[in-house]
Parts: structure tokens; sequence; C-alpha cells
DNA sequence: GGGTTTAGGATAGTTCCACTATCCTGTTGG
DNA sequence: CCAACAGGATAGTGGAACTATCCTAAACCC
């Protein structure tokens, strides 16, 4: 197919695609002549998941190229991959970050693999930065928190089984990924206003201990 | 104090402030005559809310006047004004959705306190999102959820109690707000990759049931 | 009292992002 | 044969959040 059909097809605009072309998120096709080059499945596949990794995840197009060039890659397996994407999509931080105090108890208490990892990193930036904003975490919290998620990382949430290509599996860990994580703040939401109108709001606070 | 003095206390160039004042983000100083102005403590503690809503909490000015003008708004008790800021920062829905099944199901069972809230709105919204989307929540996932963050709600989150003014009240709730949700979503990453890397991993999924 | 700063207002310019539109040349199908 | 479309290059758009420039008038300083 060419280039007006692909478009047709994905509901992506010439132009949008021509940019996509230029920016090296989209493959070229193979060209067949001066003005004339044919795309296949593969690209319609990608477009798809381009459209849905801005669309619904929100990502930026630069990260999008980071997880194309990642799917892209032989070298790295379908679990790696994964792993990649989802710190994409929650933007965790790449570069090692020392352990803060409060991830080295958690860890040490055996609850959680003792591995280098970037969301393992992210969290230890995170406290990091609270203690430098003066808001350090509470123990006590984090101590709750890994009670709860420890619980709902028990799910799996790829519904990723039956994906037919990289491009697919790609794009239901991302899309999965992004709604479970922010149907956690709604529903922490929902938890607290909850909280918050039932009776004991003493004066300030939101709710009581 | 002068534009000048401000922007120095503050850190915010006085091209910023003059920029925010335009907008309506920071009320007028005190007109002293036709090329001078004195602002005061409640101009430098604002500024500070405008600053911190948009380095750590990454709010756009429009929220922020949002906020701003829920601060200014005598009619509306501190109470009320939290929820409007974690509405904020959560980026929570102000328009009624009506009830998802699962919504209501959870509602239904006494978990919560059954009223409308924009938090409920926001959850609604994304439930139906992902009816549309393909990706319908599963209802034990949901159970999962429900149980992790009551457990959380019952941490009182904000160290608002000593707060002296309702800007620093709003700056307060907002980044403890924004920070205590941002934490959630890394530990459930750093939970999710623990799994991951411990045996069982089935092929493509990354943890098991 | 005159010269240098500065305030405050208005207006225009900048950077970044994600496109979108225009122009051009070169096929190509009917 | 020629309107239509391909592909490439380049420029323009619109929103967001500033940033810079220009101007006048007042104030501080000696």
């Amino acid at each position: 197919m060419q280039l007006k059909e692909l478009g047709l097809r994905s509901g992506v605009s010439t132009a949008s695609i021509k940019f996509y072309l230029r920016e090296g998120l989209l493959p070229r096709g193979r060209t067949m002549d001066s003005s004339r080059a044919e795309y296949t499945q593969a690209h319609l596949r990608r477009l798809e998941l381009i459209k849905g990794l801005r669309t619904v995840v929100g990502l930026g197009l630069d990260r999008i190229k980071a997880v194309t060039a990642a799917i892209d890659d032989g070298q790295l397996g379908d679990v790696e991959l994964m792993g990649r994407v989802q710190a994409m999509v929650l933007g965790l931080a790449e570069d090692p970050v020392p352990d803060h105090p409060l991830t080295a108890g958690l860890v040490g208490s055996g609850r959680w693999v003792d591995a280098p990892s970037q969301a393992r990193n992210s969290l230890n930036q995170l406290l990091h930065r609270m203690d430098d904003l003066g808001v350090p975490a509470r123990a006590e919290v984090l101590a709750a928190y890994a009670d709860a998620v420890d619980q709902v990382a028990a799910l799996d949430l790829a519904s990723a089984e039956q994906a037919g290509s990289r491009d697919e599996l790609v794009l239901a860990v991302a899309v999965g990924t992004h709604l479970y994580s922010q149907l956690l703040l709604k529903m922490l939401a929902v938890a607290q206003a909850s909280r918050a109108m039932r009776p004991g709001g003493r004066g300030r606070g939101q709710g009581a201990p």
C-alpha cells in the first residue's frame, strides 16, 4: 500500500505520516521509484502504536521514539522490552540513584527482590526529592503503601498473551500500565473523598488517622 | 516592597511577575502613584504558591488560576477548598459522570460513602473510557485496589495543621497530594518489577496471577 | 536641579512541541 | 496526454509560558 492508503486505513493524515517518517518514528517504506514507496502491515501497526501512545497514554514523540527504537532492537528480549515500556509510561528514571534509607528498609525486609531497576531508581529519586522539598515520606505511610501495592502487583496487568507482534504487545502493555495506574490514583481519590465526608474531619485535616 | 524586591525575594523574574499580574494569577499591589505599587507578604506567599504548583506539582497556569480564585473566594470553607485542590492536582473531572456498574458495586457494598464527588466522577469517567478502549477494568483488580487504597487513605496526608495562611495550606496539600500519589505509583512499579524478576515469569506476562 | 535608576504598562518576540500547509518535481493510471 | 498523486523540502500554525523592548514618569542621590 502507498502513503494515501496508509493514511486512510490508520486514520492519520498523510501530512502527519510524512512528519513521523522525517522524525524517524515510522520506518521508510520500500522505495519503488523516485516518487513511490510501498508500505506494509508493519507500518500500519506502527502507526496504530504511535497513535495509541500519543492519545491514550499521552507520551511525547521523543519517548515514543525511544519505545519504537527498543522494539526494533533485535537484541532486546520481550521481558526486557516490557520493562522499558513500563519505565517510559510511568516516567521512571533510567540513571542509577543511590538507595534512600526507606528503600533500603523495604528491600532489606525481604519483601521485594534486592536488585537494581528503573522502578527502584525512580522510587529513590522521589524519596530524595521529598526530603529536599522538606516533605519527607513517613515510614508508616510507606509501609502501608507497600502492603497495598504488593496486593495489587499480584494481579497480572497484561492481557498481552495474544499479541501478534511486538508493536501490539507494547501497545497492550503501555495502555494497560497507564490505565491501571490511573485507576489506582482515581480510586485513592475516591477513598480519600469518602473519608473526608464521613464524620470526624478534625477541622483542617482531610481525614483521621 | 516593590516589584524588584518581590522578584529578588521570591526568585521569580520581574518579567514573569508582570506576566502573572497581567494574567490575574497574582493580585495587583497597592498603587502608590502612576509608576509605583506596594506589595506585601501576601504577594510573596502567592508567588511561592504559584512557583510550587508549577515546578513541583506541574500544574498549568489555567489550573493555578482556578486554585488561586478558590483561595480568594471567601465563601469557600477550608475543607471545600482542600477538595478543590485535590481535584486540580489529580486532574479530576468536575462534571457529573453517570455511575459505572463497577463504581456502583463498590459504593453499594458500603465500603465508601455514597455521595457524588469529583473523585467519583473521574473514576466513572476512567472506567467508561476503559470500556470504550476495549480494555475494561476487571472486577477482581478493582476489589484489590479498593482494599489497598482504603488502607492508604486511612493515613492523613496533610501536614496542613500548622499552615498560617490559605496559600500555605493549599501549597502543603497540593504538594503532599502530588508527592504521595507519585510515591504510590513508583512503589507499584517497584513491586511489579520485583515480581517480574522472580521465578515464574510465564514467557510474556510480567507477573503471575 | 540634573542624571541615572527603576516602576509599571503595553506590546512584541522567543522557544518548544506537534503538527499542518505549501511548493516543487516526477511519475502514473486511465 | 494530463489530472492526480507520491515523495521531499521548507515554512507556517497555535498554544503555553515566558522574555525582551520601548516608553513615560517618578524617585533617589549628590
